[in-house]
RNA sequence: GAGAUUAGUUUAGGCAAUCGCUGGUAUUAUAAUGAUACGAGAGGAAAGUCCGGACACCAAAGGAUUAUGGCGCUGGGUAACCCCCAGGGAUGCUACUACUACGCUUACAUCAAUUCUAACGUUGUCGAGUUGACACUUAUGUACAUUUGUACACAGCGUGCCAACUCUUCUAGUUAUAAUUGCGUAUGCUUGUAGUAAAUUAGUAUAACGGAAAGUGGCACAGAAAAUAUACCGCCUUUUUUAUUAAAGGUAAGGGUGAAAAGGUGCGGUAAGAGCGCACCGCUUAAUUAGUGAUAAUUAAGGCACGCAAAACCCCGCUAGGUGCAAGACCAAAUAGGUUGUUUAUGACAUCGUAAGAUGGUGUGCUAAUCCUACACAUUAAGAAUGCUUGCAUUUUUCAUAAACACGGGUAGGUUGCUUGAGCUUAAAAGAAAUUUUAAGCCUAGAUGAAUGAUUGCUAGCAUGAAAAUGUAUACAAAAUCCGGCUUAUUACAACUAAUCUCUUCU
RNA sequence: GUCCUUGUAGUUAAAUGGAUAUAACAGCCCCCUCCUAAGGGGCAAUUGCAGGUUCGAUUCCUGCCGGGGACA
């Protein structure tokens, strides 16, 4: 089922550093995605975009809601439930989104099924 | 008329499908979340947080004063304003008028210079040199007084001028004609160029636009003088001298300095000058008239006394209590703690010592937990009743410690504040406008690691193209308690207004 | 979200509203030395940006832009 509900989120401080703690993360050009197995029955998404990738806050929300859009769409595939937390460093638009997506791809291949 | 640029105002594409997200309403299940259906879901600046308010809490009897900050032409609008509308004066820019200078075109006449040609002229003229005379200059010497001056004599160099002689060149010079250039006068320039202290008229733009005649301070350098005016070069008079040399006095027109020079322009006037007098303009004061008022106009008087700067201090008038929705209100877990209440349990012991105290035991702390060791702390007081062995025991109250439960505060977390409002649309009326009033209709985001997205199709539009068609479908930027403004960002699309420039046509 | 503070050579600072904006260290060039160090001389700033007030602005005023910090 390809939902994003509350219960997708990452909110908590504790859970956002535990996943960090755990030091599993996967490069790309545009992001960096840290993940982590968590027990539960949804996996969770955390996102990080700082200032420093763009000041102002409509292409940061963009760039939001494509990733969650992606995370939506691919997670049911996904051999067990993560906690993901992707990371922003550069940044992208429309005409770069399909690039985006290929990496987005290529760095999730290994949690399919 | 067309195009471009700049500035300003308005607008900020539409319809549909699939998969998702956040609220709302209804139904239904479960017990607080799910399912189904319906309908809603980002701007003109949501931004910057620069002003003004609503709202909330805190403080505060009421009033006045002081300090500090803000504002500052007039009238109106508004809940309020560093906001808006209308007006006043000021300043800038553009054009016009007037004046000045320069340039160009054409014409005229005369003068000057240069050139060409012709005539006259060669007993001439120009240049250079030598000699001499005179004048100036004055070393030096002598004499007299004494740190220097006076008188006399006076060489040489140099300068000026005159005379004579010598040398060199071959045309100088005069007259006439023509040409060129310059000056002058007149005319025109179908926007010629530049400027103008105080000014005229029109248009347009700008803005922290009270007071410099309450007081204190400032105005570098330059310049005579920088705010109590003054006199460098000058101008004039008198006296003086061989001499425009010197002295005294008058003056501030002109020059010079500076960002700024003590009302401006013109005429008269004067020895030269001066608001000394007059005309126009500006300034000050008073009166009258017009206007709600800022202010304007007129008249009279003054005769310049009053430079700039308050965005230096300051003075005058008006105005402001503080903190911000993370305000504030409510519910409330674990752990710890509470001058709270109830219940239960334990304790107030032994030896030595006159006493102070010491030792041991017991308890608590230190640990994730247990034991040992070390360390720290506590080991305390008072009253009543009953019994008898009469100073002991028991009970009880108070006290201390621990545990449990309750209570209240309160953290995490949650709920609320939260969107019906100085609201929006339409119409009518009042007003010059900002704006106001009335009537009818409407409900139009409310997130919190923070929703409003992704994909696809059609289409208005734009670009390319003869057409078919192809491409693009976009600028600046996203709510965070809510309103009124200001400031800043943006032209992608479309419309309108103004200014400037270019091109074309007509007169 | 509400506030405060600050911006000057590469760095750290200075400056009365008065003219080529000052100093130290660092950098570059030249001199000195056989070479280096030390020493001497020079260069290097659109005073964050844009307006305004003023004869004149690093300084005074306004608006933007950036840096740093505080509260909870």
């Amino acid at each position: 089922m390809q939902s994003f509900t509350p219960a997708h989120r990452l909110k908590k401080a504790d859970e956002f550093s535990s996943v960090f703690l755990f030091k599993k993360v996967r490069f790309g050009v545009y992001l960096k995605i840290h993940f982590k197995p968590n027990g539960l029955e949804n996996s969770r998404l955390g996102l990080v975009v700082g200032k420093k990738v763009h000041k102002r806050a409509n292409k940061r929300n963009y760039m939001k809601r494509l990733i969650r859009e992606l995370f939506r769409t691919n997670q049911p595939n996904w051999n067990t439930s993560y906690d993901v937390i992707v990371r922003v460093h550069k940044l992208f638009t429309p005409e770069t989104f399909s690039t985006l997506q290929t990496e987005f791809l290529s760095l999730t291949k290994l949690f399919n099924k």
